[in-house]
DNA sequence: TTGGACCTTCCCATCATTGGAAGGTCAAGC
DNA sequence: GCTTGACCTTCCAATGATGGGAAGGTCCAA
């Protein structure tokens, strides 16, 4: 139990590659590791889930500023569940912002293409819009 | 008519900033502006044209990778419709992909946000899920 | 003791864009 | 002619999240 590992083991189990996890420890996302005497760096089974909760958070594509503030709230005993929530709902409105804004692009995209021959002829309706779209 | 004009003035016209302009012709999207005898750059009707190109391809989402591509085959009299639909198409496919990455990750999120209480107590779903996902 | 697999820090690249600094040019008003 | 301010020039750096690699130190097993 409570075993300590070093950096490459850490990415094992956490699933966050060495070098991410030194770069979440340089912005701060992680607390700095300890050393062993030779400069190794040291993690608990406690980091280790930390790791693995970043990972989490970005697969939800979270922004490191974000995690960083969920992470502080997850490790914080007094937070609130509102404050996690608010994260979380204006995290969603911005993914369906984004998918809004992408399915807009798609659409006027496959509208063009449909009217496009896709031929050997040079015509093509989707270089005429970009090109004059009056 | 004819009339050329500096990099300001391309810019309002084309919608495409001078900064912008600056480093599309270093990262050659469109060819090195002419020169006046100052140094300062030089602009035709037919460089704005290809400018405003350029920010409506940008406005699909294109990279500027695909952009340079569609911008040689806009220039060029012997392609073949086929070319630009070819990429026209993959770009589709791709934002098509990310919409679902997206619409996975607003799915689980919201799904995780209605069980959470959201008031002043710590319990959090949310971050239970992110902290063990077992 | 040697080798290889690990670790360290540091710098650079990506992608598209923006920002600023330091300095040159132009045109209008005095 | 000179000043002023708006424009232009180049160069360097930052964004956000990640990856790649170099140069060098450490650990462990044969």
């Amino acid at each position: 139990m409570n075993r300590s590992m070093n950096i490459g083991e850490a990415a094992k189990i956490s699933g966050v590659n060495a070098k991410l996890i030194r770069h979440y420890e340089s912005i701060g996302i992680i607390p700095k590791a300890l050393r062993t005497d030779s400069g190794y760096r040291i993690y608990s089974e406690s980091d280790v889930n930390t790791l693995a909760f970043v990972r989490r958070a970005r697969g939800l594509g979270f922004s490191m500023k974000e995690i960083k503030k969920l992470v502080s709230l997850w490790r914080n005993r007094s937070r609130t569940s509102h404050e996690v929530k608010t994260i979380a709902l204006a995290h969603v409105g911005e993914m369906e912002r984004k998918i809004s804004e992408l399915q807009e692009m798609v659409k006027t995209l496959k509208h063009l293409a449909k009217n496009c021959h896709g031929d050997q002829r040079p015509e093509c309706p989707i270089l005429d819009n970009l090109g004059k779209p009056e």
